[in-house]
DNA sequence: TGATCTTTTGTACGATAGTACAAATCGTAT
DNA sequence: ATACGATTTGTACTATCGTACAAAAGATCA
């Protein structure tokens, strides 16, 4: 409703506003939120710091503009990748799917919102990690409900599996996919040369096979949490 | 045997050096790395902002001799615990093993050095996420050859799988751990209460027994990477 | 006790942060 | 062409940053 569907589209360069986001969506996704000025935005988008503060009046609401801009398009996807694993029959084949239908669109990479979650994903990643506030406020109120979708799907082709086994599976399954966006070198670097870790269909490919394999597993007793201590003895 | 040998031990409160190293622990840890100011861990250890140049010269060299404080302790006690597990016979009890060796000193929360891991693997979680060169450099040089030595030992009890694919599945463990430290609270609200992220415990057993499935899974064929995308269409 | 070294305090300085605001500039409709 | 609203620019203000440094305070030993 900011825009105006009549005529009135200015903007001296191609639109400023867009090139200030992907800047910022950039600077923030690499470097975290605080490392971050204002000047550098405005440097690396061509444009003047005071235009930032014009488009978006605040450093804050730069970065909840980027989450709006994101948030809808990447949570679509999703929900129909979601519906289309929920029709496949064999239920190895529906996990497997389910899974895939969470991590392809975290971790493509096109430039476009609606597949370019790759950059986002990892500012997603840093702001979590930085405990940004104005990230969790929208984390939570967003992406709860796609979550409960995914586990609630998972949990359907896994019915022997406690449900609090899943939450924790998915959630090591969110840190893996954060991980491999933050520090893909690491893995090139562990490999020694032997895989790629910036390679994002070997990727997911890896991420999700793991993954589908860390859901089957048996569910925990809950009932002994502290169970089995095998072996492992301390010297000291 | 840090306390003193000849006489010379002075400081008029018990040891300044280390609350304000104990304080810029966890304000890093929680709040990143250009989030906290020298002032702020001056104040959270009750010390004047001056104290903290005289300790550490910078406030680089604050979080230098941080990593040097843990990552002596933390890679002995993983390596402790590795060499019992190696000698573990049966292949799947040794596995389990393996990764608790890994994960064991990262989670525990003791306050000192040998086994106070979780507050340290929080602010490696967000030093890294950051991209903060100072840990960057302390990291690869430090935690590489422990990495190495737990891919070579999991390679070992599962010799069938490929070296990348290990790689790769240890790779995501080490962010499913580092999420799991950094957003314990996300796990208790999806899990609608039944689950408390925070259970130190109860994470490590859940991470344990999803990585083990994870690490156990069918290798990747690498020929084709780009093999079965199965069923799971896009309408657009 | 007085000399000497270590540690803490207080203060200040230059750099940079976020943001506000007036002037300049551009695009568009009249 | 002119007027007007939207945008960009330039600049300035205040706050806070990391850090330096001299003075004060405390501890240790002759």
């Amino acid at each position: 409703m900011v825009r105006k569907s009549t005529s009135k589209e200015t903007a001296r360069k191609p639109n400023m506003r867009e090139a200030i986001l992907a800047a910022a969506e950039e600077l923030f996704a690499t470097n975290g939120f605080n490392a971050v000025s204002v000047r550098d935005i405005a440097q690396a988008a061509g444009a003047n710091p005071g235009s930032v503060t014009y488009h978006f009046k605040t450093k804050d609401g730069l970065l909840l503009e980027i989450y709006r801009r994101h948030c809808g398009p990447m949570n679509l996807r999703r929900s129909e990748l979601l519906a289309a694993a929920k029709r496949v029959r064999d239920l190895q084949d529906r996990l497997e799917a389910i899974v895939r239908a969470y991590v392809v669109p975290a971790f493509t990479s096109g430039s476009d919102l609606a597949g370019g979650g790759a950059r986002f994903t990892r500012l997603r990643a840093v702001m979590s990690a930085e405990g940004n506030e104005v990230a969790r406020k929208i984390i939570a109120q967003t992406f709860d409900d796609t979550s409960h979708a995914f586990i609630d799907a998972i949990h359907e082709s896994l019915p022997h599996i406690p449900r609090t086994d899943i939450v924790w599976r998915s959630h090591f399954l969110l840190g893996a996919l954060y991980y491999s966006l933050v520090t893909p070198e690491r893995v090139s670097r562990l490999s020694r040369g032997e895989a790629d870790g910036g390679d994002a269909a070997n990727a997911i490919e890896q991420l999700v096979q793991a993954t589908v394999a860390s859901f089957q597993a048996p569910a925990l007793d809950q009932a002994a949490p502290v169970r089995r201590r095998p072996v492992v003895s301390s010297k000291t």
